[in-house]
DNA sequence: ATGCTTATTGCAACGTGTTGCGATAGACTT
DNA sequence: AAGTCTATCGCAACACGTTGCAATAAGCAT
């Protein structure tokens, strides 16, 4: 009887890759994608630690950050850096976007691929660079915040 | 007798911003300017408290960043984070750039304000905020990098 | 079902910072 | 020169990840 899912597509698909590659399918791994389809929007690798060993306490955070770099391998999900370095995840359902932090009010806001698409073009334009958009993060002062200043 | 340093002018500067604070003027401080200085271009937290403690092994991490920390906020020094995160610290006393990291060759490549206007006039035009230029580490595939995976 | 091969896991140690706290020592006053 | 005030320091503990290694357990073959 197989364990109830709330993604099975995810899961097959995961199976699938993971065997093409000879690599194996665990309960650790249900458990973390589990988690990571459930943590809607973005988590931390800590916060993400912490929901897995709810479900399994005998979790230990290096496999779940292995599992974490596996599925980023695979494509199924993707990383960013906040203001302060630290690592936040999402699945790689929503669609590519990037983030930005504002130093003033603390106010994220993400950039989806619309927005993005001119600002990708200028980098490239300047740099020869293809910047990765689901990497981007970046640090400033939001309108509101300038406009304060600026007061 | 002052103790000799590499760079006086630094140094005044802070003394006098500190004072103007009523805040003090230590040889730990003293020193750490002097690495930063010396480590021209740019230098991880971790190596910075390396080399301090060669001139005064009984240095601590906690006084080497929260002294960069205040080096920050006084405007006399800037970090960005490496593609893992990791903060890289530099004096600004050169000009205001940003970070561009391939992920195909690992190359590092500096952008210039005069090369950043047109992406942070993009960024800004698509959502209000206004980048700062040097906490901007972006991560991709540089053009050399590009054309090989396309050969 | 049983055994084999080797990918995966947990553990322990490490690397990089951050934070609270009591001891030390700048800077200013007398 | 000595005393006062409090900023700074070192220390210890913690938070967040990463890595090497030996034990475990998937997945396959018999
Ligand atoms: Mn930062
Ligand atoms: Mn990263
Ligand atoms: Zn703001
Ligand atoms: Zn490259």
């Amino acid at each position: 009887m197989a364990k109830v899912t709330a993604n099975q597509g995810l899961t097959e698909r995961l199976q699938a890759a993971l065997k093409e590659r000879g690599q194996r399918w665990t309960d650790q791994r249900q458990i973390i994608v589990d988690v990571l389809a459930a943590s809607d929007g973005h988590a931390t690798g800590a916060e993400l630690v912490e929901r897995v060993r709810q479900d399994d306490p005998s979790a230990t955070p290096s496999t779940v950050y292995r599992t974490l770099d596996l599925l980023e391998e695979l494509g199924l999900a993707r990383h960013h850096h906040g203001p302060d370095g630290r690592e936040t995840y999402h699945l790689e359902e929503t669609t590519e976007h990037g983030h930005l932090h504002c130093r003033g009010c603390g106010a994220e806001q993400e950039l989806d691929a619309a927005a993005a698409a001119p600002i990708l073009r200028a980098i490239t334009g300047a740099t020869g660079f293809s910047a990765d958009l689901d990497h981007l993060s970046l640090q400033g002062l939001c309108a509101a915040c300038r406009a304060d200043q600026k007061g």
